[in-house]
DNA sequence: GCGATTACCCAAAGCGCTTTGAATTTAGGC
DNA sequence: GCCTAAATTCAAAGCGCTTTGGGTAATCGC
């Protein structure tokens, strides 16, 4: 079922039934409610293209799925893009995830503009220079960034405040009497982690306690590096007595590493984990129940569609940035520091 | 750059630049590289909606995203996302994700299709009656379904030998020596759910072991089901040997409470977890490394978009049907039953 | 050298929708 | 009851691309 059919059907011109259905005033209110009935009864809805193609708007935003296993792609991603689609759904806009091709990333990005398949894009995980940012600010092409990048042009962004969650979790070790606090993060370069480290860093010299490089671990986020890495610092005399861990998987790993070594958590060795908040994976839940720092990536996701949507709507890129706090939610990986058993 | 002006620029009619690009055999082929280069220099792309408009094909396929926490979006998702996507760009396919609106999925769906905005679309985690499928196959839309169903109605699918991988795993803990194996999988009604259960009442039966239907449990896949059941199962008498796992996150619960409990891991108690792969959750890193029964999602989502472009092609869906074996890759978290030390 | 192919290229007709500019009714004012 | 303004409705012109149905020039066979 077409338009034109369904004119024909009520005896209308396409003209009239295309606003009726699009909500356009200059339409009798009896006729609009006939039109949407008829519509309803044979299920006609406007073939996307064409209107995407008469009214010069895609409808659909975009984010690039790196292809290799970047930062970019693990457990967080699916929660942010729930954010994001449960949002676009409320603007009729659909999410275009689009892999880039052959590992150049850049030319991915180009060939999404150029096609013109998406009215915006999201760009995440930004290094401090971002280039992506770069190139689609001079391309003029919409976009949220969800991190921030030290690029002066005016760009639409939104970010967690990484450098005060890391500062007040070592803050707060401090308090509780740590002097020995490690931190396992992602890798260096990208905004994110370096933000935390400055936060750790904040935290400690305003303390004047010292900053040992040793201590400070930029890795995948994995399991896996969380339990090497860990295992290694615990290995280290003096060896740090709390550690932030960068991510839940991380913190997994920790929690192996500190166990094997023999010292129990939360007393001899605490940790504090950022935690995105999966609904699979659940801090409150574990033995002992895990501190974290704490922001819902789902949320970003929503929000940041919805600045987006601002963005295509003409508001001004440089009005749109936002820092979220984040929460330090004590529970029983952390405490005071209390001497090795033997 | 539009098609019109690239054409005025080269001084050829739009048919033809068409044609050059699209590859047609009706062009010079000196014309045509005239008109590949002048593409690139200009940075011209199709319109993505013009082309698809005229050519009758949206090239894009779709995925629904539950809009509530089922079992279909967990860290899963992401990874099989990822498959999909690095498959379809193969094709210059995009993937769509369209969230569910107010929970009434099957209106999404209709919606998905009325809007004509993807070709095809995929569909995961069927129930054995799932009613997705049934009106898909009715409405007759290409689709290509992650599962099984009992539907007798012809359609693609792809699935992973569930019952073969709980099967195979439990009738190893069998041979081990373990009698008390309970199961910890996903919530019931779900295909995969009642595979899997169906092949460990197999191995049992098989064996003559007697069924104890306390120690089959279905539940959300989440750390947290995963530590609450297993120090349910763990607290009876006798309590189970072996816990089979449903996924990755339940097994990490269940290592804790079989911790909790004071137990051996891969000693009193053995567990055999089912891995979907993930980068960042490596089962043979774990302390003990966790014997799993393993099938790559991310490949699966692969090959799944593949089976979709075969199907929109034309290719009898009644011919699309594959099954892949699971692996059962053995480590130290299984292992013969040990008296426990008190 | 001439008709018949073959190779290339083109103008124009859609694809299904929105929107402009105009026409037709209807309502309002005196 | 007549004129003007407001309320509705419509025909037709795009949106940018592909494709049909011809053309024209170059090539071939004899």
């Amino acid at each position: 079922m077409k338009l034109k059919e369904l004119a024909e059907q009520l005896g209308l011109s396409q003209t009239t039934v295309s606003r009726a259905l699009n909500g356009y005033p200059e339409v009798n209110k009896a006729t609009r409610e006939r039109v949407s009935q008829a519509a309803q009864k044979y299920g006609y809805s406007a073939n996307a293209n064409a209107r995407r193609l008469a009214i010069g708007r895609i409808g659909a935003i975009g984010i690039l799925m790196p292809r290799d296993r970047s930062e970019r792609f693990g457990p967080h991603t699916s929660e942010f893009f729930s954010g994001l689609a449960e949002q676009l759904s409320q603007h009729e806009m659909d999410l275009l995830m689009s892999p880039s091709i052959n590992n150049d990333e850049l030319a991915a990005y180009r060939r999404l503009i150029s096609s013109k398949r998406v009215d915006g894009i999201i760009i995440t995980g930004p290094t401090l220079m971002d280039e992506r940012v770069a190139m689609l600010t001079e391309a003029k092409f919409p976009f949220v960034l969800h991190g921030r990048t030290n690029i002066a042009a005016p760009h639409a962004w939104l970010d967690i405040d990484n450098a005060g969650a890391f500062r007040q979790a070592a803050s707060h070790l401090i308090d509780l009497g740590h002097r020995h606090i490690a931190m396992i993060d992602g890798l260096k370069g990208h905004t994110f982690s370096e933000h935390r480290e400055m936060g750790y860093r904040e935290a400690l010299v305003e303390r004047g306690i010292a900053v040992d490089p040793r201590f400070i671990v930029h890795e995948r986020f994995s399991d896996e590096t969380g339990f090497h890495e860990a295992q290694r610092l615990l290995s280290y005399t003096p060896h740090p007595t709390a550690i932030l861990a960068g991510s839940m998987m991380t913190a997994l790993g920790i929690f192996r590493a500190i166990r094997s070594k023999g010292y129990e958590l939360g007393k001899e060795v605490s940790v504090i984990a950022h935690d995105d908040v999966f609904p699979y994976l659940n801090a409150s839940n574990m033995v002992p129940a895990m501190t974290t720092t704490r922001s819902s990536i789902r949320s970003a996701g929503s929000r940041i569609a919805e600045l987006l949507v601002r963005v295509l709507d003409g508001e001004p890129v440089e009005n749109i940035h936002e820092i979220w706090p984040v929460e330090l939610i004590l529970r029983q990986s952390s405490g005071p520091p209390v001497a090795p058993r033997r």
